[in-house]
DNA sequence: AATGAATGAGACTTCATTCAT
DNA sequence: TATGAATGAAGTCTCATTCAT
């Protein structure tokens, strides 16, 4: 196995793991064994199991900006904008239920209330930046409610994660109509 | 101290230090002695942590379900009375921060997760029934989008939870109009 | 109740729940709520778990000893006296379960042990004097084999206990006539 | 010290401690201090407390099965061969007097007790066969008493174990003549 | 005299991390 | 560089005993 194969296959076993049995449910020996590698070589490539969750966090957000940027086109309309980019990111979560389960911990988690403070402070560089930009326009141009942008934010991610998550559970079954359906419910929260 | 008097301290000190430092983040040890007892009397009082963790849970919900329903008039207008439900939650929520940190942590975790599906069978009569109902009502009189009330329930609580909580953390400052606000928004999201 | 009446339901249910559950498996909590009185009042009649068991021995040693005795004739030849003895003590132990249980307990225990060494020192006044005095006078007369008297104990006891043990765990099945084939063999072992 | 060396150690330890202070008084951190382990090493040998008692029975038991083996000839006469087998074990015990107790302790326990049942539905392929398959011959053949198995068991081992136990509570001294006395009164028990 | 809530030492076990090979 | 055995601090829970009522 290639160096960095072994580093991709700790990152993926780690992503499954943490998804199925939550942070302290996936010892740093079972990552090991599953990903096929020693314990002490898991600190080669991570510092420590929170440099090594972080990590993956920073992958998968890097990976979900990806898929969402990719056709973006910020010359459109905000509305088709904003559809476009959630249901860009509601379907990737269904796609990936592992990826949506693992995000959810994260940021339901110490982690997760360090980013957001760090967002606050206006550190980020994330996913939120194309939606952020979205609200600031939308705002702008009166097309969407004078609210905060972590309103806005609370009103499309937080509908969205969960309806992901129920999913997930096998709550809801989420189809195509039915995601169009729930974006345009959000829609119609945030715009003016 | 009577003998009363240490299961509440009990039952105090565990929101605190696991609204502060998560489920993980608060030993017994931590608890006892921050309850100033002795670490196997939290033991006469609830057979586990994971029971204790679930009363803790139980006493909120059964403080949050007497403070929504306060007032609650089933006579009034579905938007009056969603105003009224949403405005109330809120509210506490912005209150008592602690109990609102607790009740993320829970719904995120293990026994959130048990606790969603039971509702799904329909086992449910807690805090829920009253939106549910509403939901329900809603939908039946055609104000409301016909939706699953599981989505209905996603566009009003998620993004409810997260005000609350991005005002715990200072992120927003949730005033009164903003709250007003913030729940009209809600509003617009699931109205037809 | 009255205070003799405690002492003896303690002393009752703490055989019971030894004999059951064994030494660690009976705590005294358990023996407390099972008797019927509060956990500090058992210190009230014996000073210690181990003195409560040392006396609940003594006691059981002391009803065996009268049943052994009572109809035992010093006059008759030595097979029959310790047929005599040997059938009450194996009867004794298939009437009393418990008795035995606990007997078997204690015996294998570091309490065992001591009483042992006691025993050999010479300080007993126990159940086995009547056997230890016809073992004697029976290598006296010539009658069995000229051995140490723990030799003729450990050829006569150890089987009788064991199979009692078997009879209480349902493995054999003591019925008179069994009883009195086993304790003819037992005869046969010490007999010259 | 090699890997094999630590767990031999552990199971060395094990079979002093407990023998010396029985299974609760053996608590793991003082094994593992003992051994000059860390206490977590023990769990990579071994699953639990409860697991490392039974290997280290199953181990005893296997060094006593050979010891009791070496030499042994299913040609010679019963009585022979049961006075073979006799000596090898009540030697074995008084050279390893730790092995004894261990196997006393076994013995009476709840694991003992699962043991004897299973044995008692046939599943044993254990020290006791040879002596088992040596009382049914004799049995068959009129050598020895008719009766049943575990009775026989009970004449037998049950003298020889309190022998051994007597000899290494230095109540009696166990010389080769002795021994050879005591085997032979065992022999008259069970002969017909 | 009796209670039983309270105690806290100590039991078993887990797991992030280290380090000799 | 890679390993994985070893570590030991820390976690949950039990229970013999005490003492205020």
């Amino acid at each position: 196995m290639k160096k960095s194969d072994k580093r991709e296959e700790i990152i993926r076993v780690s992503l499954e793991l943490i998804a199925e049995h939550g942070f302290h449910g996936a010892p740093m020996a079972m990552i090991a064994d599953t990903a096929g590698v020693g314990a002490g070589t898991i600190y080669r490539y991570f510092e420590s199991k929170d440099i090594l969750i972080t990590e993956l966090f920073r992958e998968l957000e890097g990976k979900i900006i990806v898929v969402l940027m990719d056709g973006y086109c910020e010359e459109k309309p905000i509305k088709e904008r904003f559809i476009f980019l959630c249901t860009k990111l509601l379907k990737y979560f269904v796609s990936y239920p592992l990826h949506c389960r693992f995000m959810e911990q994260y940021f339901n988690s110490p982690y997760g209330v360090s980013l957001k403070k760090d967002k606050f402070l206006g550190k980020s560089s994330d996913q939120g930046d194309a939606f952020m930009n979205l609200f600031k326009e939308g705002i702008a141009q009166q097309v969407l409610k004078d609210l905060p942008l972590f309103v806005h934010a609370a009103l499309t991610f937080s509908p969205l994660t969960a309806l992901a998550r129920d999913h997930n559970l096998a709550l809801i079954k989420l189809d195509d109509a039915m995601i169009m359906k729930s974006i345009e419910a959000c829609w119609d929260g945030i715009k003016r």
